[in-house]
DNA sequence: GATGAATGAGCTTTCATTCAT
DNA sequence: TATGAATGAAAGCTCATTCAT
């Protein structure tokens, strides 16, 4: 992974803010550009096209997500603080990371046409996949999980429910105060807590 | 509630197609004209603007979903059954009216800004959770559920994982295709024993 | 001259002040409907077209106008004084009526094709021109005023200037406080001082 | 004051056509775009919006009007034919530029909002002030003038009368025929005398 | 790499006007 | 008189994209 450019690395930034921001309709070649200090017509001259350049930075994204989940220490753990620990980083990181919220989110508009081909993502996911596979089959053969669920199943059930939650909380708290007074560590835990109980056997 | 004209109500349908298909940026005027046979200009006629067109088509989404879930029976079941049976409706509901999904998701990107002041759909929500708050209480009587949860956070969680899951579902498939195999009823059998275990005590 | 029905005369009322406001093209049919408290139907039924309302309008104004100037009295003072009275009449009048003015200049934008064909305003007019023309032809008699200028001139000149006072001064406030510290007495004495020396001998 | 691209000067020229003949409202960025012989994104790429170019409009023709003001040698008359001269240049001026009739017009329509801040042209204003002032204040020293006007009260006269009887000349025209068969020529002579008339002492 | 000029396609919105009842 | 429905025409403006330098 050679250095690029500074100035692409800081057309990419922007655009991770602005498509972060506002999703693919939403964000405009023009603000990129301008928040990155240069002209519409360089992203142009780098990318070969807006769609494009979404597609990049949605991989880049993915990519920086499972890095970290790779990243978590579960070797000196028993499964079920392990699987624990997996699911905090997941969490924190999400909760971190808002513009990869905004961008799955945006991936159902578009079909999630955007990941499509993408051989080295598709390969560190299937690493990430892997490691968390360790403890789940451990705490199977414990008996503390259900069995019947494999690694990839699990890693769905986790997003779907963080990625579901992190969104729809601003939208509910709407409608309903008692949402957004839970404090983010209480949701942090209930979501953790929630995820575990429905994992156990 | 009388009888709208035909053609309002063939503006509204079309609408719901649009807007529940590519969300409030991407949905199109002209479309929706075309696709309920008339012109941009009548749609103008009958509504503000786009923005309000779609909160409308939203609030009217919103509500005919939670009167769905009002009319679910839930007096004759214990209480694991009632919550279950719950939990099928509502599922059920948003595998059928996929625009719910959508319209849901794109509020994220929106601030669910469109929500904002709707008293009649804010009551109709109030009695639905008054509805869930029957047999949840009786369960957390007899030591089934969790204690400390009420009505509203159980309605959050089931929202952000259902929503989270049907809308991750395609964009899961493109990886990895062991989700996709899941048939639609694998999935809902899944998505339903997952809430009701993560509800448990 | 019959009465006529009362929603005709709301509509004539409101088409006045709309009219007079914005000008013809920034007038809007609807606007004037709502301040009549009808349709833009309504309007239809009673007038073939804006323009044509517009018309009517114009012609209502400036007959109102030329009735006033008609009713000043002027028998009974010296010439200087009769059309020193006549041009305080006129002016007072077009500063409380400020329509006329906007739609006097609004005439320049569209060609004056609004006052084509009114035979019984131009009637209107002569009678105005020879109430006026007395004490201007005696005034020249006995040498107080310019020889070689007849009413229709010196109405014109008037005119000209009124309605370019007027309508300037607030172009003119904002590059220059003075002219609108000029209290509106004083402007009124300005104009009419300025007038009458003008017409002098 | 370097040149201006060349299709950007053509947008300029054919939006003074298009401003001075048919004022803000009446105007048609698809029709300046036309006469320009480009298209109406070309426009949105230099000026921000129809209003923007309108101000520019206008504030270009008044500056060179007031340079043409400040042109006008007067040095060598005594006091009543420099500003003779003064008045015959404004009148020329005024008169084949009909543009700046309509513009000045249409102020009134827009609460002159077009020339708010427009630090230079109120510079170029005053340097044309100044030079109308010698001639005045010698004019008033030597008891031609009247006293206690300014020249600022001056220039405001003038241009309410030529701005006044320029653009009510047609509209008159309609009425009675004598003033249009006023030649054009002698229209000029009866404005300067008239308004030489009302600054004598 | 960088920049100014230019364009095609399309969007939301407005408004005078008409028709049927 | 009055009203709801509908339409044609066009307006102002936006944006991704390209070309030449």
């Amino acid at each position: 992974m050679r250095a690029l450019s500074p100035m692409l690395q800081k057309i990419l930034d922007a655009a991770e803010q602005e498509f972060g921001d506002k999703g693919l309709h939403g964000a405009k070649i023009l603000s990129i550009a301008q928040s990155a200090g240069t002209s519409k017509q360089l992203i142009y001259h780098y990318f070969e096209s807006k769609e494009r350049l979404y597609e990049i930075v949605v991989s880049k994204r993915v990519r920086d997500c499972f890095e970290q989940l790779i990243a978590v220490e579960m070797e000196r753990d028993e499964p079920v603080a392990a699987i624990g620990r997996f699911l905090g980083a997941f969490i924190d990181y999400l909760e971190q990371h808002s513009e990869n919220i905004v961008l799955s989110i945006d991936q159902v508009l578009h079909n999630g046409a955007q990941m499509r081909a993408d051989r080295e993502l598709a390969a560190t996911r299937e690493v990430m996949l892997q490691r968390l596979a360790v403890p789940l089959a451990a705490g199977q053969a414990l008996g503390l999980f259900k069995p019947g669920i494999d690694a990839n199943m699990v890693f769905f059930l986790m997003t779907a429910f963080i990625v579901g939650a992190l969104s729809l909380r601003p939208v509910f708290a709407m409608h309903d105060g008692r949402i957004s007074e839970t404090s983010p560590e209480g949701l942090r835990g209930l979501m953790r807590q929630f995820l575990l109980d429905a994992l156990r056997a």
